[in-house]
DNA sequence: CTAGGTCATATCAGATATGATATAAAAATG
DNA sequence: CATTTTTATATCATATCTGATATGACCTAG
């Protein structure tokens, strides 16, 4: 089971405790956690709107599962390749800073 | 020769074409290493102003030749590694938020 | 000058992230 | 329903990033 996992297990009301406590995470690791799944929650919307995860992939040079993962808050993915999505999608730094901002 | 100093060249008037250009890098790629550079950047001015190379790099369980690199635009290293040193600061993710939304 | 502290550069083995592929599951379409 | 399209999961070899170490360069103070 993967972070996204858990949030969405909190998000469902199993108030078991934050993330944080519940992966035994420090603020900062729990913050970059929050940072990465803000990153994917938003890459999936505005993909959606878009194209398929097939397209961005060849957009971006990886390959569909790999977006796939990207969306679902897979740890094996990186804030960088997280950004490139983003941006393949047009997304601004502005964008990207925004959805950072509002993490945590 | 890396990415920072051919930003520092530019940033000195040698007008020889953008670094995209340069570095034959695509839209999208040429904003992923800028942001990277801003990140750098800022986490040098903030770590400055708080403690050591050293010191830094025992907080985030990394060593203080990264940290340098980190600081300096080094291609080894990862948004990750530099969103942890600026969490490490005391940078929140408003602050990381704004460095990238500026960055571009 | 020189001793101590700080930062930069080089190298390396191990860890983690990567794209690719195969395939299953799910969703949409007709 | 059946077919097609799209998305999710599993596995893998390779590439990239990692922390560690050694060492050099650069200060500044004594």
């Amino acid at each position: 089971m993967d972070v996204a996992k858990k949030e969405r297990l909190k998000g469902k009301g199993w108030k078991i405790g934050s993330v944080s406590e519940f992966l035994e995470l420090s603020p900062e690791e729990s913050i970059l956690v929050e940072i990465k799944l803000a990153l994917s929650l938003n890459l999936k919307e505005r993909r959606k709107r878009l194209m398929t995860q097939a397209e961005l992939a060849e957009k971006i040079h990886s390959s569909q599962p790999r977006v796939a993962k990207a969306e679902n808050g897979d740890d094996s993915v990186s804030i960088e390749l997280l950004i490139r999505a983003m941006l393949a999608t047009g997304a601004t730094p502005q964008d990207i800073g925004q959805v950072i901002a509002q993490a945590g």
